[in-house]
DNA sequence: TTATATATATCGGATATCCAATATTAATAG
DNA sequence: CTATTAATATTGGATATCCGATATATATAA
């Protein structure tokens, strides 16, 4: 079954790069402190590991963020190049879903 | 190639039924303009008809839009069904993206 | 009528996305 | 040291998304 056969239009596939960016970009955290800020805002269970994970690898090998050993965990932050990409990125989003925000 | 690869944190793959619904709230439109419109707002080439036409077909199936020949065209427009999805998916697009919009 | 242009529709397939299950690593309690 | 707990990492696969190519339909021009 397709997302809009469920009665959801708007699972916001893709845009999981574009938010821990984004989220990083407030605050450095750690895998498993993002994945609980993401399941918050969408009102979800949190990404599985098999979703976050790959997901910051794939920002790391991209220059985006790098990481930092903090005792058992590993505190993830945008890189200048990733901040550059933030930018661009929300400039797309701002553009894209211009007025959708309510007034 | 993933999309991070490429320097591009933000494809919105996904977010077309959604963004689709979104700009026929604010006006009915047939398939073309409809595409005219998503390619201004990212910056892109408008969406194929292999994109636009099977998403259309798919909110139509869900109750989301109605079509109306118009001579040449077909235009678009939304269901109250549509309607109430919209606000919802609305919702939940705000509370994930809270802050990201520029002040 | 015939030709042309444009909109709409469908199909196959390449790729991306994400999850579940599993494995690994590391800190700390006992 | 060993067990426990939690974080991190990887892999395989199901599904979704979107495009290119192609087909169909319809209005208008010639």
């Amino acid at each position: 079954m397709n997302r809009e056969g469920a009665g959801d239009c708007c699972d916001m596939r893709g845009m999981l790069g574009f938010l821990i960016l984004f989220l990083l970009s407030k605050k450095p955290m750690h895998g498993q402190e993002l994945a609980g800020e993401i399941a918050n805002r969408k009102g979800e269970k949190k990404p599985s590991p098999g979703t976050i994970y790959p997901a910051l690898k794939s920002l790391r090998e991209a220059g985006f963020i790098v990481e930092e050993k903090d005792g058992k965990t590993i505190v993830y932050s945008l890189t200048e190049r990733g901040e550059n990409a933030l930018k661009l990125a929300k400039r797309k989003f701002v553009k894209t879903f211009f007025g959708i925000f309510p007034e």
